[in-house]
DNA sequence: AACAGTTTCCGTAGGGCATACGAGAACGGG
DNA sequence: CCCGTTCTCGTATGCCCTACGGAAACTGTT
């Protein structure tokens, strides 16, 4: 076990599963793993991805910054031991316990929980989630949403594709909440004041012959509210219509 | 014109349709914004975004760094003209030249130029898109996203919301996408043996009893395909729920 | 009490980054 | 030849990750 670098990391995951037997000689040691990712997170939650650095986290441990690598390998390791417990904090019913019992509600918790997932930790949009880290929250995840796919009554086989199909638009939206929350941070500046201060790009350089859509849509008042209330009709809107033909598909096959 | 940030950079996103007065004095400039934008596309297209950085971009042009500073206000503005470009390069048909007439066919058009774009340009994942450069290659995109939309016989104050929608998902796929070839890159390792390496893990570490939809759906050889495959199968089955959907809205008022 | 074996702790050193500042070079027109 | 204007770019600052190797703390045995 542990013999290679994935080996490790895997290990580091699933720690609280099969604890590793404590050491019995040595110096004792004044962290813990779970210490190190609690600090990792509490920096990027305030200050963002960046301020998490090695030399930032050993700081606010009382440490100096080569102690973290008896903890963790290295950064990166570090980074997806983060994510992992992050996705597991939106506690999402298992297999045990899995109220709500309607399927599209439980498709609406598991999307809630991820916008506030992502507000309360935006640094997450700022980290890939194509190969990610194989531990309990990611997979937490995708057993919650597999088996409410399942109980729309798709055939077994076709659910893994409409699960992911869900999870594309609910992480897509939520996403763009966690930019929201950064961006904003960043700049002092709400999304709203952003397009304020661009407002004199609609007399200055836009083009409504090359754009008659947009105009007419425009003229329509169709553009309701600010992009973020727009993004949120959108989101909403998409999930309904995938919603609504994962039950045809279930309820009728083709 | 040109008095803050803002203006300075709509301008220089704008150059090409109303390029600012050719300078009477001084000495002549050795490069062009141009010239700039397509270093910087080729270094991160190259070697990704982080290469990108201004020594590089200047060094690969043959000109000190700071020489860059001449050209664009700094390395911010220089990714925003980099993305906004890249965009604009997807060539959507415009207002005047609509090929296809089939309003989905028009969209599956916009949704593999964007694939291919991603493909072609990974670095793309890696920037945000709320708040995205007000430039021409953003502006096409929206109007050719909306013209298409109100194409299916939505009303057109409905139209954005179903536009946007489309976009998410199309953008979350493609983004994927760009992440896939990224991690290719960066770790020397398709995505398939990146999990041959983490093989182990099923049996050291799942556990079946905590994730009884997940085996159930391995058992009945639910996950076809490596997860590449898998995304590409989820992203085609959501494009079709939410086309039939706006389909279905378009023929019939509710 | 001394020592061995083991584990944790951490200082140093190196290479790369964006950009403020200001001096110097090239150019057109008088 | 000189002046206003524009372009060119060297220097200097502060922060990042982590390989390396030695010092410190702790347990168990002689």
């Amino acid at each position: 076990m542990a013999e290679n670098d994935a080996d490790r990391v895997l290990a580091l995951l699933w720690r609280h599963r099969n604890p590793p037997p404590g050491a019995r000689t040595g110096r004792r040691p004044r962290l813990s793993v779970d210490a190190v990712v609690a600090a990792g997170v509490a920096i990027a939650d305030a200050e963002g991805l960046e301020a998490a650095s090695m030399a930032k986290v050993a700081a606010r441990l009382g440490v100096g910054t080569m102690t973290l690598y008896t903890y963790v390998p290295s950064r990166t390791e570090l980074l997806e031991l983060m994510v992992d417990h992050v996705l597991g904090s939106r506690d999402l019913p298992g297999p045990g316990d899995s109220p709500p019992s309607d399927w599209r509600d439980r498709i609406h918790l598991y999307a809630q929980r991820t916008l506030d997932m992502y507000r309360a930790h935006p640094w997450l949009s700022r980290i890939s989630t194509v190969r990610p880290p194989l531990g309990p929250g990611t997979f937490a995840e995708r057993e919650f949403v597999l088996s409410t796919v399942a109980g729309a009554g798709l055939p077994i086989g076709r659910v893994n594709e409409a699960a992911l199909a869900v999870t594309m638009l609910v992480t897509s939206a939520a996403r763009q909440e966690g930019e929201n929350v950064l961006l904003r941070r960043a700049s002092g500046q709400s999304n709203d004041s952003w397009w304020a201060e661009r407002s004199g790009f609609w007399e200055d350089w836009f083009d409504e012959e090359q754009h008659p859509t947009m105009t007419r849509v425009w003229h329509a008042d169709g553009f309701g509210g600010g992009t973020e209330e727009q993004a949120a009709a959108a989101f909403t809107y998409g999930l309904r219509l995938l919603l609504e033909g994962i039950a045809r598909e279930g309820a009728g096959p083709p």
